[in-house]
DNA sequence: AAGACGGGGGA
DNA sequence: TCCCCAGTCTT
């Protein structure tokens, strides 16, 4: 056989006998593909599973999707993290009932005009659909063909991600794209591992040339450098009368279109003597009344991937409803798990109700 | 071409 | 700690 082919088949042999079982793997419904791929992204199997069966349970065509309310595809998200992806699955769903009659669309050009579809997903879906052959390029394949052919070029530039689709092309078989395209994956997250790979064990051993020269641990080559912010966030958790009031946040920052309690955002680490003193706390409160006011959680350190929030928590009595808060949406208490909440405060609620029953 | 966007798990 | 995960969108 050719020996381009040849890594493709030792791929897919491979694949046969080492692949799990997972759910979006029985189904070839395009739909279901594609919300495992979302899911998928920059999120390990693991986590995603949950979200997978839950989100389908719920929505399990376009049309369900297509036809709920955003919050609701918010609140089956939170916790997973770029919720970006949950508004624009929404809105796709809702795309593919308008402009193609709500049926999931064949060609790779009007996928990839969906929102939240980029090259990766694109390929993914109508390779694993109907076997089209166009090459997938997660990190995962990144890796396998940096090892494979020593590529030292960096993977996060323009060029990089160029070489690496020409790459994956070359050694994608395309008359078994949709299989090939799963195997190199696979193989990725399982046997070619970021760290500490078994090589020995490898079937690609004799043809890898990072192997050959002793610098697997050293691709691929990353030359993003992240840099993170630290941001001081402060919650009024406010009482009155069983109910409570939140907020949506807006776009242009973190967990937009989820929900949280009235927020007070400081420059510096700010005590609570110092933040009563802010023209945002008396702005809020001014006609509350009488304020008793406890702090349930310490200061609590939140790590994003560009952000490290530094949080307090205050729950705060009040007397009257103060002018401000008519800018918020009042809920009672028992209703605020209806609303989508970032991580962050899914924690502190569970905290305060795990304290309640003790 | 760079940054922003969440949260979790492994070494 | 640091890195990475079935990436995409915005600036």
């Amino acid at each position: 056989m050719e020996n381009e082919l040849e890594v493709s088949h030792i791929l897919q042999t491979w694949y046969k006998t080492n692949k799990r079982m997972l759910p979006w793997r029985e189904s070839s419904d395009p739909y279901i593909i594609w919300i495992s791929e979302i899911i998928l992204q920059q999120t390990r199997v693991v986590q995603g599973m949950d979200y997978f069966l839950r989100f389908t349970g719920r929505f399990p065509d376009v049309a369900s999707l297509a036809s709920a309310e955003e919050d609701e595809v918010l609140k089956y998200w939170q916790g997973l993290g770029y919720y970006s992806r949950a508004r624009n699955l929404h809105a796709a769903a809702k795309e593919i009932m308008e402009k193609f009659g709500g049926v999931f669309p064949e060609k790779h050009k009007d996928i990839l005009s969906l929102k939240g579809i980029g090259d990766y997903t694109a390929a993914a879906i109508v390779s694993f659909v109907w076997n089209k052959p166009y090459p997938v390029v997660d990190g995962n394949v990144f890796r396998v063909l940096a090892r494979l052919f020593a590529m030292d070029v960096p993977i996060d530039t323009t060029q990089g991600k160029k070489q690496f689709t020409e790459l994956a092309g070359i050694v994608m078989d395309p008359k078994q794209a949709g299989q090939h395209n799963q195997a190199i994956m696979e193989f990725g997250a399982l046997q070619c591992v970021p760290q500490n790979p078994d090589c020995e064990v490898c079937p690609l051993k004799e043809r890898c040339m990072a192997y050959a020269s002793g610098t697997v641990q050293d691709l691929p080559v990353k030359q993003n450098k992240t840099k993170t912010r630290a941001r001081y966030f402060h919650y009024l958790y406010i009482i009155y009368r069983g109910q409570t009031w939140l907020s949506r946040r807006g776009k242009k920052d973190i967990w937009e279109g989820l929900y949280e309690f009235p927020l007070i955002e400081t420059e510096k680490p700010m005590d609570f003597a110092g933040l009563q003193e802010t023209e945002a706390f008396r702005k809020l409160f001014t006609g509350a009344g009488r304020l008793n006011i406890s702090s349930d959680m310490a200061e609590v350190k939140h790590v994003l991937s560009h952000q490290v929030l530094y949080t307090t928590f205050y729950r705060v009595e009040i007397e009257k409803i103060p002018e401000a808060l008519n800018s918020y949406l009042a809920v009672p208490y028992e209703d605020i798990e209806r609303y989508a909440v970032p991580r962050l405060i899914h924690i502190y609620l569970e905290k305060l109700n795990g304290n309640l029953s003790e």
